[in-house]
DNA sequence: CTTCGGTTTATAT
DNA sequence: TAAACCGAAG
């Protein structure tokens, strides 16, 4: 989970500072670290699916402290993780073990009518599903928020960003709570952020730099740092018994060069040194530089640093472990919100069941042109579109002619879900692998299934009547100013909503179409902004 | 002092 | 997505 001890270990160089600093910039924001909190207001509810709007609570806490970026004038750019990287798939497992055991744990005391044991357990077994994180960018498209999402890790996407300027869709900073990003070498960091605004932030250079502070950095520069921090044990790579960020730190301070550091702990500790440990460790440092990102101006796949010759010879060609690359058009599908990065299916638009997600419409998936994998057929899916390269293999498998009830090309899949929508140019990617897109029978649910009722849709009309007549001030920057008080006064903050009379009502809402007129349907637009501006 | 392995917290009323 | 915390052991 991060590097192990970091934050605590660069403590005397933090700073405590207040998020307005930023006014004017543009930030990028580690959105699952603010979505795992949100989470936690709902947690109940979220698992358990329940009817009404509480389990929406997350995304009024991530949209309050949006907001509260806006209110500084701070420009946020939202970044959601992707899929998952390879070697990073223990530490992943561990967590989703805890949380299944957790969950039914939770239901056991749910039955036994104990709730507020319950519900403690519940806490424990959060998880952000594709589904939730979905539901917050359709309101961030709504309120004309930037997001993307990583192919893989946003630690790495953030980084990147940070690395190009403003213009070209950088940012200046970033807002997270994970000490990976130090790893990855973004120069300004702000972690604990706190819903005034406040937070502690670590500029990389002045750690690298500081001469006077202890632990001190002399000698360091990125590559050392990154070093330092895989040898202290990150979630690619545990560290060596008994080594720790303390160890790590002194070990590259003395020897000033990561590959003596390693040879010097073979000669140390022996056999306690995996067999692996160097070729995982050149891995894991070349993660923390050379991951794959999502470039939006070439809207592509691509390394945050590009990768040297000579390093890709030492890997024997063989990148496997930055997770597989990927065609233009699924990576772009990513990015903007439209593929679920896990399941490679589409998001469908009305968001079911929020942690199982399992009523998706098309999934696509992707073979390896080589890969003689027979193609599995998954119960209830019955049809498939092929990529041009691959259509002559029609009749193979499974997916014969006669079960692809629609046209084969871009146009639609059997009247229900039109590809366009999805911005898959599938035609542009026959070369490095073929994709198929396969449509699952569409689930027949009872006319009382709470899934099927509680869509996001009927929420927002449901609450269009009853928050239209209500506007707080919450998404007005003018006069915000008792909201988001700055540090010094910062004492009532019980944000009531601010009754406001028939006629300032309907001023507002002008002014919110007004901003919002280069866009699509402004009634239900202005009805997000309603919701999430409820207190 | 440092590392290790476990548990608890993160919300908001 | 994680860090913080705490007692025990090296
Ligand atoms: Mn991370």
């Amino acid at each position: 989970m991060g590097i192990k001890d970091l934050l605590k270990f660069l403590k005397p160089h933090t700073e405590s500072i207040h998020i307005k600093k930023y006014a004017g910039k543009r930030v990028g924001i580690d959105a699952y670290s603010w979505l795992h909190k949100g989470a936690y207001s709902c947690s109940m509810e979220l698992s358990l699916n329940m009817e009404g709007d509480k389990k929406l609570q997350y995304l009024k806490y991530f949209m309050h402290r949006i907001n509260l970026l806006r209110h500084h004038k701070i420009t946020p750019i939202v970044v959601f993780d992707g899929g998952n990287i390879p070697c990073k798939a223990v530490t992943q497992d561990e967590r989703e073990r805890k949380r299944k055991a957790n969950r039914e744990l939770a239901m056991e005391k749910l039955k036994e009518g104990d709730v507020s044991a319950a519900s403690e357990l519940f806490q424990r077994a959060v998880t952000i599903s594709p589904s939730m994180a979905h539901q917050l960018i359709q309101v961030l498209r709504s309120e004309d928020i930037e997001f993307v999402v990583a192919p893989y890790e946003a630690d790495a996407q953030l980084a990147y960003l940070s690395s190009l300027e403003a213009e070209k869709g950088g940012i200046v900073a970033v807002v997270s709570e994970d000490s990976d990003l130090l790893a990855y070498g973004c120069p300004a960091v702000v972690f604990k952020m706190d819903r005034y605004g406040n937070g502690q932030e670590i500029i990389l250079d002045k750690v690298l730099g500081s001469s006077d502070r202890v632990p001190s950095f002399r000698n360091f520069d990125k590559n050392l740092f990154t070093g330092m921090c895989v040898l202290a044990g990150c979630d690619f790579l545990p560290s060596i018994p008994g080594i720790g960020i303390v160890k790590a730190h002194s070990l590259v301070s003395k020897y000033r060069n990561l590959d003596r550091v390693l040879s010097v702990l073979k000669f140390e500790k022996g056999s306690q040194v995996p067999e692996q440990y160097s070729k995982s460790f050149r891995e894991a440092v070349a993660v923390f530089h050379h991951a794959h990102i999502y470039d939006a101006a070439l809207k592509q796949l691509k390394h945050m640093k590009p990768i040297p010759e000579d390093l890709l010879k030492s890997f024997d060609e063989e990148l496997d472990f930055l997770g597989p690359e990927m065609p233009q058009s699924i990576a772009t599908a990513i990015a903007e919100g439209n593929l679920n990065p896990c399941t490679m299916e589409a998001f469908s638009y009305f968001p079911s069941s929020s942690q199982a997600n399992s009523t998706n419409l098309v999934r696509c998936d992707r073979l390896k042109k080589q890969e003689k994998r027979s193609l599995s057929s998954e119960d209830g899916c019955f049809a498939a579109v092929t990529s041009c390269k691959s259509r002559k293999d029609e009749k193979r498998g499974k997916f014969s002619a006669s079960h692809a009830p629609f046209v084969v090309g871009r146009k639609h899949i059997d009247g229900a879900v039109e590809l366009e929508k999805l911005k898959l140019p599938l035609m542009n990617d026959c070369e490095e692998e073929s994709i198929i897109i396969i449509q699952k029978e569409v689930p027949k649910l009872p006319e009382n299934n709470p899934f099927k009722k509680r869509n996001m849709e009927d929420i927002l009309l449901k609450h269009t009547e009853s928050t239209i007549k209500q506007v707080s001030v919450l998404t007005e920057t003018e006069s915000s100013e008792m909201l988001y008080p700055t540090p010094d006064s910062q004492q009532s903050v019980d944000s009531k909503p601010v009754k406001t009379t028939e006629e300032d009502t309907s001023v507002h809402r002008e002014k919110k179409m007004k901003r919002s007129s280069n866009c699509h349907s402004s009634v239900q637009k202005s009805s997000i902004l309603n919701f999430f501006s409820r207190v």
